[in-house]
DNA sequence: GCGTTATGCGCATACGTATGCGTAAACGAA
DNA sequence: TTCGTTTACGCATACGTATGCGCATAACGC
């Protein structure tokens, strides 16, 4: 029984009898036998390795990313391998790691990759995929909600909604989809003749938003807020949370739209007027992307970064709503 | 400029001429070049990869566990290969695929494994590792919530609270924690004289206990249930959603208890009274087992599963907690 | 019967790295 | 100078698989 018998056998990929094939099959499932998968694919050149860098899985909506990714490489044989991104550390060490181990490409949903290291994977055919991430680099597949217009939508949708002294509740300058709802939303206001005033806060928090809501009700009946845009929705139900133990009443008081639609946003107690991001949209573009390129197709990568449209999810959180 | 040169400056294994070192590692850098971590670890033997058989990240507390276990492996150097388990197809041809890579060993959070391959991994000195699974393999580490003392729990704290006509409601019968919490709960039933009551449904989902609510609010009062345990948070919230709709009144009207103490069971409009899952302890012990076993070490493993109690949250579901 | 083709299999080599061993040079001590 | 030791490096082989090629043997056509 040769080595190459083995291979062929197992591989399919050779001329073996079938009453052979039949026999070494069966003794290596005997055996407990597997052919090496390392072997295999350096010998080959080819893996089905496809790196996945992400971090802090604890976000309901990037969770839900990886799930449907994940769901879909196995679908289409690939082998996601993770990387947890070091939030102190830069991506591109871990992207040095992704491409010793041969990957077919990496797919980028936190941390943001330099130029040079776009370069380096495009030169090497390996594909780059990269989601709800700032920069656009050359041969990259670069999918984003458009935060911008929607951040522009709710500025519009609180005007509309007769608010006077609106505010957007937002997190620190280098959080990139907040700082996109952020220019949208200045934007929005702009047009309306009003400047918009943003409240910063270090993190997307629950807990920020109660923090906020403290805030506004320090601030006398006279200039105080009526009508407040979160970040997301986290921010907006931490808010919403601490405006009722203080009684105060949403939208009558205080009209609110948030940004992800959580799960709990839509919960009878909260109700929440909220965007909700494209998710399956938005995997199931990378997962097409993905699917062309190992296939050996190299479909169209728009020099740009791809822009999905949010929703708008109207409840009960505007006074229109009611 | 020999290849074993090259080799040795990068893992400094050899004895390599500091200079001549630099200079290597410049030029590779230059060339982006890298060593190729499948032909390493294929002459090596020892690769630094650890499958994960996971699936529906969606579960917010699913996505937790791994979210730390991402994290902590990357912590001790180890590659994370993930495997998506479909829920028709059984996990033992994940698992094949699995060896085939060589992984050093295997942490199964979902899916049931056979004996027959818990034993092969066993023998080929690979490690595994059961996360709320029933079954228990030699030289396995397994480890579990402790559902059946919490059901126990669970139960004896309803009839302090003065539960009449108490009720649970459970998932299907091969939901392996749903099952042990039913059995504790029946448990502490009997030790209190009383015959336990189950309402079965097929999923453990918000929806699901909507539709708990609603069978209750049906029954005529006499014979209305006036306390619950819900098998998880998921049950318990949508039951409480349903029943606020309807101006029923938690605890007043119905008493609860919820599981897994999910962000939202918290937040001010549920306050929900329930028992949260040891997250950090269980994946704390997962690695530190899976630190030692890939330190060469052979740690302890029970022979049987270790089960780390679930604990307690009282806030305002039950009529003495207000 | 012979020539031709098809089939089943083994040999040998290649993939890229790790590593034992050999060798030459450099060095130190006598 | 001479000899032993250390240092720096290359050679050769091994890891387990894929695959081109060659060689038997069988099957087939005439």
């Amino acid at each position: 029984m040769s080595q190459s018998l083995v291979s062929r056998a197992f591989s399919g990929n050779g001329r073996v009898a079938a009453e052979t094939r039949e026999h070494i099959l069966k003794v290596a499932a005997d055996l407990g036998w597997q052919p090496n998968a390392l072997a295999r694919s350096m010998v080959s050149g080819d893996t089905p390795l496809v790196a996945i860098v992400t971090s802090r899985l604890g976000y309901a909506w990037r969770a839900q990313v990886m799930s449907r990714l994940l769901e879909a490489l196995d679908r289409l044989a690939l082998r996601p391998l993770v990387f947890h991104a070091r939030k102190d550390a830069g991506t591109d060490e871990l992207l040095a790691e992704a491409l010793s181990w041969q990957t077919k490409g990496v797919i980028v949903s936190v941390g943001s990759i330099t130029h040079e290291f776009a370069e380096a994977l495009h030169k090497q055919g390996r594909f780059l995929v990269t989601l709800n991430r700032g920069a656009d680099h050359e041969g990259a597949f670069s999918i984003a909600t458009d935060n911008r217009r929607a951040g522009t939508h709710a500025a519009t949708a609180l005007i509309e909604d007769g608010a006077r002294r609106p505010i957007m509740l937002a997190g620190p300058d280098d959080a990139w989809a907040s700082r996109m709802r952020a220019a949208g939303y200045a934007d929005g206001m702009e047009q309306h003749g009003k400047r918009a005033v943003v409240w910063h806060y270090p993190d997307l928090s629950r807990e920020y938003g109660k923090t906020a809501a403290a805030r506004l009700l320090a601030l006398p009946r006279s200039r105080r807020p009526d009508a407040v845009f979160a970040a997301n929705d986290a921010l907006a139900l931490g808010f919403m949370d601490h405006l009722r133990e203080r009684g105060v009443h949403v939208p009558d008081d205080v009209a609110l739209i948030g940004f992800d639609d959580l799960p709990e946003a839509s919960y009878t107690p909260y109700r929440l007027t909220t965007f909700r991001q494209p998710l399956e949209v938005m995997t199931d573009r990378i997962v097409d992307f993905v699917a062309e390129r190992v296939a050996g197709r190299t479909p169209p990568t728009s020099a740009d970064i791809m822009y999905v449209p949010a929703t708008f999810v109207p409840r009960a959180t505007l006074r229109g709503d009611r």
